[in-house]
DNA sequence: AACTATTTATAAGA
DNA sequence: TTCTTATAAATAGTT
């Protein structure tokens, strides 16, 4: 627009073109910023430039967010709506179905019964009478093998204690061992003198096999096949 | 810009202001879309004028929210990442609640009890004795006042009845009234003809009550103080 | 919405 | 980049 006209195509020349993108996009600003004085309006100019620079203008009254948020609302098209949205419902499905599974709970506890039509109610019960047996059942079925596997522990542990008694035994008469220097630790090594005040029959335990007195508070049903010999009892 | 100077103030008159919006606002395009073509730039304006009028411009080779994705990334601000993030993070909590929930439920019915430490295994049976106790005791108590009535229909019903048949034999016995016309009819005024195949005792429904034989689908236990006769037997 | 005297923007050159 | 300046474009005020 001065020192000749010019056709309003793509420049070609890498530098020209980007002397005249600085120079307008300066001259777009300033005109922005006079509209936005003069008419007391609301201007966003978002512009990246071929070598993908980016470049903004707002008007000092607004910020770039509000602009668009207003956009949006007006125009229809969908910044992020749908997404919002569909995640919105997600929510508030999920929030039902949190609803309705506490709900459940809570039947299944004897609360909120009067929600519940009489068939339902007859069906709940047969349903709770179901469950209770089934896990009666698996807690024998659970008491049984833990049984099970401490009858097997013990029968280990004893076998380990004959063969010390009887090496200790042969040690004892073979004569190329020296006199019996501590007699008296073998009674506290078997541990009959007794050590804690709890029952578990036979007190193995004083074998110096790991020992967790308190372990029972935070015994699980897996009582794998470790070498922990300390089993409460479970009455 | 012509015809004079002006300043580069708010325009007072509103008249005036609107217009010089418009042309400016115009010109400002133009200008965007030069630049546009020119320097091979990508443009967005989006604009509000005081009477809250939104215009936009954008450059045809993008969309408005390939800009505004861009502009997000490029620029810190936070548009609505937070927001959705918060959102994104609202929406795992509520999946791991709704998880546990449904595992407590499925441990009430007697499976993924693996998952249980002996003592909340103890615990829950305990729980759901004291559960099916409640629920069971309910169960009693709706039954009896679900009895109790409909013996109070069921007298209502009766002394209906014991007024229409003396309203009858009165009006029989009254020389006022002409001849009765339709004996006949008193029977089935009655009922005692039967009318439905379902044995609720006296078929007191054929005195014109409401009648929804199959209503019992969806009997609720607030058998409310409504004027429905039909009660299914609770067995 | 059109006109036009002026102001402003800016292309090309320095 | 920035300055200069001739000239194109934009537009304020008017009709």
């Amino acid at each position: 627009m001065a020192r000749g006209k010019i056709q309003i195509r793509r420049i070609e020349n890498q530098t020209n073109r980007q002397v005249t993108y600085s120079k307008r996009r300066n001259g777009l600003f300033k005109k922005a910023h006079e509209l936005t004085v003069l008419c007391d309006a609301k201007v966003s100019i978002i512009m990246v430039s071929s070598t993908n620079k980016l470049h903004e203008y707002i008007s000092p009254s607004v910020t770039t967010k509000q602009l668009f948020d207003l956009y949006q609302k007006t125009v229809d098209v969908d910044l992020w709506n749908t997404h919002y949205e569909r995640m919105q419902e997600q929510l508030k499905k999920l929030k039902e179905v949190n609803r309705n599974l506490r709900k459940e709970i809570r039947q299944r506890m004897g609360e909120c019964l009067e929600d519940l039509s009489f068939e339902q109610f007859v069906s709940l019960i047969e349903d709770m009478d179901n469950s209770v047996k089934t896990i009666r059942e698996k807690k024998y079925k659970v008491l049984g093998s833990q049984i099970e596997t401490r009858k097997k522990k013990l029968r280990n542990v004893e076998v380990i204690h004959r063969n010390l008694v009887l090496e200790y035994e042969t040690t004892n008469e073979d004569p190329h061992f020296g006199l019996v220097e501590n007699e008296g630790d073998y009674n506290s090594i078997l541990g009959f003198a007794n050590g804690g005040g709890i029952g578990v029959g036979p007190r193995i335990l004083a074998l110096h096999f790991p020992n967790h007195h308190h372990h029972h508070q935070n015994n699980t049903l897996h009582s794998g096949a470790g070498s922990d010999l300390t089993f409460t009892l479970l009455e």
